[in-house]
DNA sequence: AAATATCATTGATATTGATCAATGATATTT
DNA sequence: AAATATCATTGATCAATATCAATGATATTT
């Protein structure tokens, strides 16, 4: 299970962790599992975690005045799962986390997360090197959100990432894109043709 | 000039700049100056520098097919402009920036960012809580952008970001929330009554 | 001051995508 | 296997916003 991790602080930060480090990571993320459904954060609650999944998948949504969930962010393995916001000022958080199929995750805090950065290089090169791909991938999803058609933005998460059409339904789907599901519906259908 | 600079790093950091940092900071920051309309990054360029905005104001923006400008980025004092991507891997870049007043810049490669990084502890603190901001107020634009109307869209912009409306012309705030300046106007003019 | 460019408003019409409602299909639970 | 919940499709209608075109207002340049 750590082992996913490691992989992952390797291929971002191109070091290689030393053993002592490795035992470091080891004692200071916890595993946690969660089953479909169940939430790792919920509306009020604080994010005090943040969480790489090393299986499964996740969503995170907040629910509007009309009751109706909005998808904001999808999450599979190799992801991270928080609210930035809520860890990063440990407010409570208006979004909820939950798991859409069983998941592993190893959780750490914001403080014990900042106490790794100083100890292990690796770790702070892979934080950097995750918000310069995360500025870039959020500017993609800002211009694509205000410029362009629902019709090619489901064309670009079709060409950017086809791994999360198997694991999420439709609607699902439909919503992390900003467009309802019959409107979905209908341009794979469009589309086929 | 560079004042305002370490201001800002004081500001982000919570931490004080030895004189030998302020030094140093004054001799790898290039001081640059734009007159309005003077690009500071054209499409099919590499954005080699990140410049941080002392005076002045710019805007990031790429030309879609039908050669409209889409304004995705607005910039004021003490905001850096830069393509992030371009910037991270040294590629061409799509956008645009360009200053929409007479600017004055303190510019720095990402190279030169990394050994500052390395040697001003207060600059990697920087860093970092930029990151976070950034990775937040992504996330704010991104749920506006594909889940609330316009109207609450430019109501929210008002509300966080009052100084724009005085620097930017409508249709430039217009296109930059992801509406054309013929909504824009009706919807201020709906919301004045 | 006149000429020109930029910016903002307004009206008429078109288009995209949302909403509402029904039906079918596929999983999941009992 | 039947019952129930979840997911996907389709049709009819509606609402939000875009587009096109004209006019006015405000800056900027000559």
């Amino acid at each position: 299970m750590y082992q996913i991790l490691f992989n992952y602080i390797h291929n971002y930060s191109q070091m290689i962790l030393t053993s002592e480090e490795m035992e470091l990571i080891k004692n200071t993320f916890q595993p946690k599992k969660l089953r479909k459904r169940q939430y790792f954060l919920q509306e009020g609650d604080i994010s005090k975690f943040t969480g790489f999944i090393t299986k499964g998948a996740m969503r995170q949504y907040y629910v509007d005045e009309k009751g109706v969930e909005n998808v904001i962010n999808l999450f599979i393995e190799n992801y991270w799962a928080t609210d930035r916001k809520s860890f990063f000022d440990l407010k409570p958080s208006i979004f909820y986390i939950d798991a859409w199929e069983n998941t592993d995750l190893l959780i750490i805090t914001r403080a014990d997360m900042a106490e790794l950065m100083k100890k292990i290089p690796a770790i702070n090169e892979m934080i950097r090197i995750m918000d310069d791909k995360n500025a870039i991938a959020s500017q993609n999803r800002i211009n694509a959100a205000i410029s362009i058609s629902a019709e090619m933005r489901y064309e670009n998460f079709l060409k950017s990432y086809p791994q999360f059409i198997q694991r999420f339904p439709q609607h699902q789907i439909a919503s992390f894109l900003g467009i309802t599901k019959e409107t979905l519906s209908r341009i794979k259908k469009k589309t086929l043709k």
